[in-house]
DNA sequence: ACCTGACCTCGTCT
DNA sequence: AAGACGAGGTCAG
């Protein structure tokens, strides 16, 4: 008994790197040999699938959140019955810290989408106006400044295929030139505060805004309801949060989250990534 | 204030 | 092989 709990506490203690590329929050990554290489902003990410922990304060330390404190997370986690299930089957998911302007464009260009063509436009766009280089002789092309896309014409932006989404694409990154949006300042907010700016900008709803703040700005609390998380709660959680519906407005997008946040506690991201994949792996749902 | 439909594209399915 | 379907939402009316 105590032994099987220690084992599992153990085993979370050890990142899992393809489960976690693999958990919807990142787009820009493939598998040559036994390498992941990722985008992430300006920087490329090059990890072992093996690895397990991370020399602390490179660069890799700080995406896979190693300065969190698992015991203190692990023991809000396991409050849940069925996080815990989910914590058991994926023990090596960590919550990822993006570079915010590469996630914030991310998470416009994915909605009403699916993983394959969200990714597709991506590396459309890194490809059109992002800075070519080269790694273990694999060319890349990292994330565009917000100054690039800024600059272009809406047509060039159309040219990734990313359809009506243009113009928020272009607005967001205008945002950001003009300093009206301000990543730096957004994580020193709350996370009301935060959210509240991110939804000015064209393209961001609540969803959106949720996926920024969670694995960009830090806002650990934030827990974004989308079709499937929605689903899950009906399932598993029945009658405990609020009736599913494909859409839900402002008011009940809120109400929701303020008893997820009271169920799940102040590490409610974290379990919302858990039980995401565990539906999406249940569900044969396809990753990058 | 809440509710509805339209929306670009493209990978998948038939 | 061509045509329809729908996808981790958002916005306007």
């Amino acid at each position: 008994m105590i032994q099987s709990v220690s084992k599992l506490k153990s085993k979370f203690q050890e990142i899992n790197i393809r489960d976690t590329i693999n958990s919807g929050q990142v787009f820009l990554w493939e598998k040559k040999r036994d390498k992941w290489y990722g985008i992430d902003g300006e920087k490329i990410l090059v990890i072992d699938e093996k690895k397990r922990e991370f020399r602390k304060n490179n660069d890799e330390f700080y995406f896979f959140r190693q300065n969190d404190n698992f015991e203190e997370i692990y023991s809000y986690l396991k409050k849940d019955k069925i996080v815990k299930k989910a914590l058991r089957e994926f023990p090596g998911i960590r919550l990822l810290q993006q570079d915010p302007f590469q996630c914030y464009i991310s998470f416009i260009v994915s909605s009403n989408s699916n993983i394959p063509n969200i990714k597709t436009r991506l590396q459309n766009l890194c490809r059109k106006f992002g800075e070519k280089k080269v790694i273990n002789s694999n060319e890349f092309f990292l994330f565009p400044k917000s100054s690039v896309i800024s600059n272009a014409s809406l047509s060039q932006i159309l040219d990734c295929g990313v359809g009506y989404r243009a113009k928020s694409i272009k607005e967001a990154s205008v945002a950001v030139t003009r300093g009206e949006i301000d990543f730096e300042n957004l994580k020193n907010m709350n996370y009301y505060e935060a959210k509240q700016e991110l939804v000015k900008v064209l393209g961001i709803g609540n969803k959106v805004a949720d996926c920024i703040l969670l694995f960009s700005l830090n806002k650990l609390e934030a827990f974004p309801l989308d079709r499937w998380m929605l689903r899950i709660l009906q399932k598993y959680y029945s009658n405990k949060f609020e009736p599913a519906t494909k859409t839900i407005t402002d008011k009940t997008y809120e109400s929701i989250h303020q008893k997820v946040v009271k169920h799940f506690g102040k590490y409610a991201g974290y379990s919302q990534q858990f039980l995401f994949k565990m539906e999406r792996e249940l569900n044969n749902k396809k990753w990058l």
